[in-house]
This record gives C-alpha cells, structure tokens and sequence, in this order.
DNA sequence: GTGAAAGCGCTAACAT
DNA sequence: ATGTTAGCGCTTTCAC
C-alpha cells in the first residue's frame, strides 16, 4: 500500500515527503518543515526550500500533520439539509470564506434527526475537526448543551438557543414586521403557518408576528394558526385545512417560501386570488417569489455563514464567540398588493445543469 | 497540545487509545486493533475488547489509521454549487447512502471556476479521500481529463463527459420528450431558452429539443435561442431580449425552472399570460413549479445520487465503473394547457428554519 | 537559526 | 490467533 513500485500517478518515486525534501536540499527533516512555513523569500534556507518544494511538486499532508499537532484546518459544518437553500446558501459562504484562509469545512446533513445529529458530531469529532458550525439547533437545547460540553469550539447559525453563541436573523423582528405591514394594508385578520417550532427560527418568526399584531389591536385568532413543516406539501394541506375550517381572513404569513407555494397553490383550488382575495407573505425570498409575485422577508443567509465563520475560526484561535443577530429586510410585491412585477431579487441560487 | 491535564473533556486520562485498551485487557495493540474489527461476538477476545472498549469510550482515530494504511474513508464530491437543489439533492443522497457504510463525504463548491476546481480536487486529494465524484464538469474534457490522470477512483454525476465513467439523467431524451409535447399541443414555433454549452446537461436537452423539432417538420429558429446561464435573473433578461424581437413564438423550453421562473416575470411584465400565450416548460420539477402551474421535467436527482455512490464505492473495491443513464419524467401542468393545480410534486425540498 | 530524537495513534508485515 | 517490530509523514520538544 505504501507506493508500491509504478503504481503512483507521479514519478517512481511517490509522492514526494519531507525526507525526501530534506534529502534534496541537504537540511534536516526539521528545518524544512519549518521553513516551509516561512515566507518563501524571507530568508535564503526558505527560499532555497520552496523552489526545491515547487521542483518536486512537494504537497504537505494534513493527515500527518493533524496527527502530530492536534489541529486538522478543518472546521465540521452541520446541517440540518443542503435541499433547504438558506442552508446551502451559509455553507457556501462559510466553504468560500473559511478555504480562503487555508481551512477546509467538512459537511455533515442530519435531516433534523437527533441519532443523527449526535452521530454526526461525533464523526466529525473524530475526525478531528478545529471547531463546529451548528445549523439544525433545536430550541430544546439537548443537543446544544451535548455540543457545548464537547469542549470544541462552536457556533450556532440561522437557529440560534439560549445560552449559547450564534449568529441568527433577526426572526423576531421579522415576525413583527411583517404583521406591522400586513396591519397597514388594511388586514385585521390574518392567519399564522407557523414552521416547527423546535426552531427558533421559526419560532422567534410566529413569537413577533403575534406579539406585534396583538400590540397594534388586532391580535391573532389560535383558530387561524396552523402549524407544521416547512415544505410545499405541508404548506398547501396547511391551508387546505385553513379553508375548510375558516374563509374570513384575507392575510396570511407563511413560514418560508415553499410553504407560500404551497399555500398558494391550496388558495388557487379553492377558486381564490393571490393578493386581491388573500395576502400572502413568505420568508426568505426565494428566486420563485419574483415569478409569483410573492412579499417575503430576505434574510441575510450569506452574511449569517460568513459571520458565523468568522466567529468560529476567532473562537478556535481563543476569541470568546458573542452572539450576533442580523437584520431582516422586507420586500414587498404583488401578494401584498405592493407593485407587481417588481425588480428581480438578487440572483442568489441557481440551477439544474 | 497532547492532552494537557484537564483540558480534556473526559476524564484526565485523556482520549483513550488503542495502547490504553492494550494495557486494560492486557492484549498486545495489534491484538486489540484486530479484535475491534471483528464481530464483537465472534470469540471470547473479541467481546473482552469490545466490551472494554465501550467502558472506555474508546473512538477510533481515522486520522492515525488513514495514515498507516493509505485509505481514509471518506470520498470527496465537488459540486459546482450545492445552492443548485439539483446538485444539494444529489449531495444528501450520497451523503446518506455512504455514511451508512462507514465512509464519510468531503463537499467542496467551485462555482464552475476552472482554478478552483483544480484547487479543490487537490485539497481533496492532499486530505486523501479514496475516489472522487465530480458534479462540476465541463464538456470541453481539460478538466475531467485532469482528474482521470490523477489514478484515483472517480464518477461523474449529473453533467456526463465523453470517455469518463458517469451517472446522469438521460438529457437528450429529456429534450426531445419536450419537444414532443409541445408539438403536440399544436405549437410548431417554439423557442429555447438555453443553459449553458459547457454543461454536458444543458447541452444535452437543447441537442435532444432541437433534434426531435427538426424530425416532427417543426425545426427550431436559430433566431428563437437565447443561451446563458441557469438563474432567474438570467431567464427574464433572455426572455426580455426574446420578446423585443420576435412576438411570434407560441411556446418555450426553458433550460431549469429557475429561468422559467425568471422568464415568467417577463412574460407577465409584456402583459403575456403563462399557458395561454405562451406555452413554457421547464427543467428539474422544482417544489415551486407546482404553485406557478410549471409543466417540467423531473430528472431523478436522488438515484443519481445514490447510483453514483454505489458505483464510486464500487470502483473503490475494484469494480470497473461503467456508464450509466436514466430516465426523465415530464410532469404536465398548467403552462401548458395540462390540468391546472394538478397534485402536488413530490416533496423533495424544503426550506427556511 | 539549525540538527537530533521522539512520538502522534494506528496498522501491517513478520514471526511465533 | 497472538505478539513483535516497524513505520506512515509530519511536528515538536530539546539541545546546540
């Protein structure tokens, strides 16, 4: 196993190592290594190693490395899916920052499942990652509170937990801008498809949204609430169920885009017209809310992975972590009897080739 | 660095090592290292180990044994953007069927920029992961080449490239079924909506469209082809350019839903409705095709997923890997002229909190 | 600065 | 089946 004669891609040789390096350049093993890490023209040794270095297309291994010196360079990010954009869209933010700095991000998706999630951390654990990036957080914070007694660097991002450093969206504020502007289009009674409310993103989101509406008078009817997923599907039988039950309200804040989608397509059986019979308001400003016209709220997900980053790798390097919470922004449209066909939404996601 | 007294999260003892379950069952290291990997109940030493292990809480270190024995367990996906749902789809797939094995997965994102996926692919290679799935290739072969020269066990997926092993969905069938239907549905000026050439994908649904359209007398006018990229943003741009030169055409592939999404805003914006002016299709049956009534075609992203893994372990164990394709689906709808709010897609995506 | 020696935790030849 | 002996490629004491 250990290059076998001709069966390495390069040179007969194998892949080149240290030894081989020191031997070149007639140094030590040890001075190498350090002078490898040196800048390449700060002294005539580090030059001297480099270009040898560059000469034998000499490739450090992080295996041996890490094996040695305790530390991978690399950081463990879970999550809770990569089909959910907002997530895909922190992990390629956090990938592109963390790479940049000569780290590397390890994935792990534990589709909100508790044996998973802890089965995961702890094969990114074994694996021996510098620091941990949280993203599938539930409010009841065992698993949290397990990942904090880990005594690995962490962070929590989108979905934050008492007690515990992240780097969240502002979901309560959102949740009450969002009744403030459904009040000021005139609804007095709107309806709640709340998200799970294990996470404090959806959470904090139905918390302001009811809160706010009760301060401006007209607080949220429990009979108007229903509460489950975050998919399309759960969102169109959400509000199937709605229907049947109710037809009096005219507005509705939904717990993410596909649950709009969802509740949209609900709303178009039963013979009812987005924005003139019902407002809708999504969350997160999917591309597809331009097409369908829908107001939603853009949360900063970029922002939220490249702080979150940030934080941790300042964290690995012995900077306490302090939570941060980032602003959400309303874009209003057509559902909400705003300006219809607004402007494209920034071009975020792409897809299918 | 090598466990300070306390600073560890277990006892003072530190992270247990194969030496410390050597000493306690008084085996020798290599006796232990065995036993571990035999059944726990296959002999009486086996089960001693075992069961000492668990008392200990004894973890393996991947990084030691990659070190030793040149396999690291764990495969690396380079994925052009895991914000493409197809590519994040593609990803838990594998990421649930490989951890099931007892291997891990590497994700690294290279936004189709040639620098970065040569630089991605070695970071991968220098962390030594046993084969490679590359979901980012382009159709001129540089790249891909690159990596076949590289001797270790790889698979493309999603984009195919001639000469390479490969999973991805049967494109070219993909495009003339679509172009079947609207011919069917009395369209004979059609337009096409391009994704990019490099991708062996979108190259292969417009080959596939403008083949079938030649074959049914209703060849498609170089005239009616915008070509770019896969987000809305891009789709209402072509579209925008389309209409301002050509109102003649009565229906449209569009190269992902993503760009029908956009090129619906831009139908909407020149006061043309989806459906009834002009007939759109989309790719990749996306949650939010089914709220805009999207006619799409569904390419089976998780068997993609879980074929290409099967095969790359496969090639791993010495299994030549052979080429596969499968099939595409088309999902009628509304857009063109099928049965409105027709059930709800399969729920494969969600999203938000 | 550099060289020497030791060792991270494990597996893979060898013997026995 | 078990023990012995080496050693993966690197970093990190320690001396000098």
């Amino acid at each position: 196993m250990t290059n076998p004669p001709g069966s390495d891609p390069l040179a007969g040789a194998g892949r080149p190592t240290l030894r081989m390096l020191a031997e070149r350049t007639g140094l030590h093993m040890s001075t190498v290594s350090r002078a490898l890490r040196r800048e390449p023209a700060s002294d005539p040794t580090a030059e001297l190693v480099h270009r040898a270095a560059a000469e034998l297309g000499y490739r450090p291994d992080p295996l041996a490395a890490s094996l040695r010196s305790g530390k991978t360079g690399a950081i463990g990010m879970v999550a809770h899916s990569l089909t959910d954009i907002a997530q895909a869209m922190i992990y390629e933010e956090v990938d592109h920052y963390v790479v940049e700095r000569g780290y590397d991000v390890l994935v792990a998706s534990t589709r909100d499942d508790p044996g998973a999630q802890r089965k995961r951390v702890e094969l990114l654990l074994s694996r021996r990652v510098d620091g941990l990036l949280i993203g599938d957080a539930h409010r009841d914070g065992d698993y949290v509170d397990w990942v904090a007694s880990l005594g690995v660097p962490y962070v929590l991002v989108m979905r934050g937990a008492e007690g515990h450093p992240s780097v969240t969206c502002d979901d309560e504020l959102a949740g009450r801008m969002v009744a403030d502007h459904l009040v000021e289009c005139g609804h007095t009674r709107v309806a709640l498809l709340a998200g799970p409310d294990w996470s404090a993103a959806s959470h904090g989101r139905a918390v302001g949204f009811r809160t706010r509406l009760a301060e401006l008078g007209a607080p949220l009817d429990d009979d108007l609430v229903e509460s489950g997923g975050l998919h399309a599907a759960t969102g169109r039988a959400a509000m199937e169920r709605l229907l049947a039950r109710r037809r009096d309200f005219t507005g509705a804040f939904c717990a993410s885009d596909f649950v709009a989608f969802g509740a949209t397509s609900a709303l178009a059986a039963a013979g009812l017209r987005l924005g003139d019979d019902v407002a809708l308001v999504g969350f997160n400003d999917l591309q597809a809310a331009t097409s369908l016209d829908l107001t939603s709220v853009r949360s900063p997900q970029e922002e939220m992975g490249r702080v979150a980053a940030e934080m941790l790798m300042g964290a690995i390097e012995g900077v306490p972590a302090v939570s941060r919470t980032l602003a959400p922004q309303l874009i209003v449209r057509g559902s909400t009897g705003g300006p219809a066909a607004s402007a494209l939404a920034a071009d975020v996601a792409g897809a299918g080739a």
